[in-house]
This record gives C-alpha cells, sequence and structure tokens, in this order.
DNA sequence: GACTTGATGTATGCGGTGCTCACTTCGCAC
DNA sequence: GTGCGAAGTGAGCACCGCATACATCAAGTC
C-alpha cells in the first residue's frame, strides 16, 4: 500500500519522477542530461546519483522502458500474423514506432551499454522473440534463426535508415507503405525472378 | 604545385592534420572531441574553429571520408554481382565494414546533420546508388526501388544490430556467415514456404 | 519519548566539453 | 615596404558528468 503516486516521503518518488522527466524530454526531441531532469524535478543537480549511479543507468532504465513500450506496440490489437501481409504489417509498426519517438528509439538501440543492465537486455530479449517468433511462424520452411535476425534486420535497418534522413519520405504514412512494399519486394524478390 | 604533404605556411595543413587525428581517435575507439584532436595535432583549443564552422562540421567531413570509404571498400576488386550469392557477398562486405570501424559507422549514419554538408549527402547517395545498382542487377523483375531499399536495409539493420551488442557473434567471421545466410534466407522465404 | 541510523537530498568543486570574442602573428598582394 | 586578411592564441562562458563532504529526516530501538 501507499504505492499511489501519493509522494512517498523525503521529497516524493525521485526515481520515477526523474525517468518520467527524462521521458518527456526526449518525447520533446529535446537533449537529455541530468542535469537538466534534476532542474525539471525541482531538486540539486547530484540528487539524481542517488538513484541512477551514472548516466548509463538512467539511460538502460529509459530503454528498457522502450522496449517495453515497443513490445505492447507490437502486440497491441494485433494477433501474431500468419500471412507475408501481416508480417509485412508488423514491420511497419516497428518502423512506425521509430518514427513516432525517434530520439527513445535511439537511446534503445543507438548505444551498447547492455550487459550492464539485466532489466534492458531482458526487455530487448522480448523483442527479438516476439519478431522471431511471428517470422519463423510464417516462414515455417526457412532456417529460423537466418530467416528471423533478416527480417529484423530488414526493419530494423529502414527505421534507421528513415530515422537518420538516409532516406526520407514525404509522410509518415508514404514512409510505412514503403516499409511494407520493400518487406514483400525482398521476400518476394527470389520468386518474382524465375531463376532456381 | 605546392599541395604536396610539405607543411604550407602558418603551421601546417591544420585542417587535414585535425581530420587525421579525429579519424585517428576513431580507429582508436576512442571518444573523439574538438578540444582533443585540438591537443593531439598540438595547437590550441580553438585553433580549429578556423576550419570547420563547429563540430558538425567535423562530423560531417569525417563521414564523407568514411562513406566514400565503403564505396571504395564495395567495389574494390569486386565485380558488380550478377547473382543472388555475389549480393549476399556484397551485404557481408557492407557489415564487414561496419565491424572494423563501428565509430567511423556510427558516425556516418547515427546521426542527421545531413543538408548541411553536401559532401556528405553526396557521398551518401553514391553508397545508395552503388546498393541499389547491385540489387536491382540481380532482381531486374521486383520494383527497383522496393527491393533496393529493402535489401539496403536489410544489411545496414544487421550492421547496426551487431555494432549495438543487439546480436552478437563469436567471430567476425561468423557473423558475415550470418549476414550471408539471412540474406539469402530472406530473399529465399516465399519460395521455400510454396504459397503463391 | 529520546537516540541512533541510514536513506535521501544538498553544496561545492573538479575536469571536461563546445563555442565566442578580443587579441596576436605572419604570408602575400600591392 | 606596407597594409590586409587568413590563421592561430588565450581568456572566459555555460554546460556537462561525477566525486566528496555535509545536512536532513523517517523510522526502528531501547
Amino acid at each position: 500500500m501507499a504505492s499511489t503516486v501519493k509522494t512517498t516521503y523525503h521529497h516524493g518518488d525521485l526515481r520515477a519522477a526523474l525517468i518520467a522527466a527524462a521521458m518527456e524530454m526526449l518525447e520533446r526531441g529535446q537533449e537529455f542530461s541530468i542535469r537538466a531532469i534534476a532542474r525539471e524535478t525541482g531538486v540539486s543537480p547530484t540528487a539524481p546519483y542517488r538513484h541512477f549511479p551514472d548516466r548509463d543507468a538512467l539511460v538502460s532504465a529509459l530503454a528498457a522502458q522502450g522496449l517495453r513500450d515497443l513490445e505492447a506496440n507490437l502486440t497491441a490489437d494485433r494477433p501474431l500474423p500468419d500471412s507475408v501481409e501481416g508480417l509485412a504489417d508488423l514491420g511497419a509498426a516497428y518502423v512506425g514506432f521509430a518514427l513516432r519517438r525517434p530520439a527513445l528509439f535511439r537511446l534503445m538501440f543507438g548505444d551498447e551499454c547492455d550487459r550492464e543492465s539485466e532489466e534492458r537486455v531482458r526487455a530487448a530479449a522480448a523483442v527479438h522473440e516476439l519478431l522471431a517468433t511471428a517470422i519463423t511462424r510464417v516462414f515455417p520452411d526457412s532456417d529460423p534463426v537466418d530467416v528471423a535476425l533478416g527480417g529484423w534486420g530488414l526493419v530494423h535497418g529502414m527505421a534507421c535508415l528513415y530515422l537518420d534522413r538516409k532516406l526520407t519520405g514525404p509522410s509518415v504514412d508514404v514512409v510505412l507503405a514503403q516499409v511494407r512494399a520493400s518487406f514483400l519486394a525482398v521476400v518476394d524478390a527470389r520468386s518474382s525472378t524465375q531463376r532456381g
């Protein structure tokens, strides 16, 4: 009990407040710094260090949260796809998440501080597993590891390329349509080109 | 004339020296800062600002150089592939570059400061075009845009996932073999699963 | 009910960063 | 020879992550 939002004792539930403030800054597209979120939360610049040993720990907490959000997003009102088209939609949802929350996505994937945070590793593994399950379900005759990594790579790569402006599109919808089309085109490539 | 390596006038060819120092730090896997490369080069901390308006400009110069290196790497003693296997090798070379020069690769792709540097944009476009040409050559019956973006995404995504330790492998060779296998598996997926 | 204790937050300060601005130096065109 | 403008310097600002020493205060113990 007493675990509600009601502030607890000293100044409040700082840890959660810090994560919330950091997440807000990320969503706003702003740079995020320990000192800035401390300011935002109304505590001294060094207060966050009572809850996170260093910046990376905070980043890992945010990334883990983001990975859980991504997983929820990919499963929300969507059964595991059992068609290639359904799989393409799942891929588009993955890219859609990246485009909607670019700064968070970069935090989730753009760094290698992994083995540090068990929470983060577990959340990443859950996303990996979700994708692998969906892909091997649709392509049961392919090597499960090979096709799963390739499929993940395809959507992840397109997400990164659009995020970093190596590819651009006039609107999110157009980009997502492109992702679907590209997924289908690659998966169909060999059978389109009748070659054995 | 006098455009050789011989130092020119005031202190030397600072611009080139700074780029070289920064590149060296990147290869060494170290963080790279304006002040650090100035120190390395033996000039004052603010001297670099005579040659680069800000940090991003230097980053763009490095990224452009890296993109040119990547392109050279992908074309070096390798004709444009005309088989799926050759294309898989090209993809593996792309990932190989990323693994060999991770910090540089992240610089090249991990940021969006594009429209700033025409040089960088052009170098990126050249890489894009090279991949697109190779892919559409091997898959002439697929939509060229769709399959090219998907193919690029696949190798780029796997490069990022391995770079950021979302995927791991015991050795570079094993990773590259995995990239080849995944590329072939995805491209073959639809025709493996006999489904129309 | 006073006392201790340990978790939480503060104050101060170090070394690092990108960057600005006023200054000096010096090669080169005239 | 002289002036000019490009190239380099030095001091300084605001910010950063982080360590260290100190203050506060809820809670458990006698």
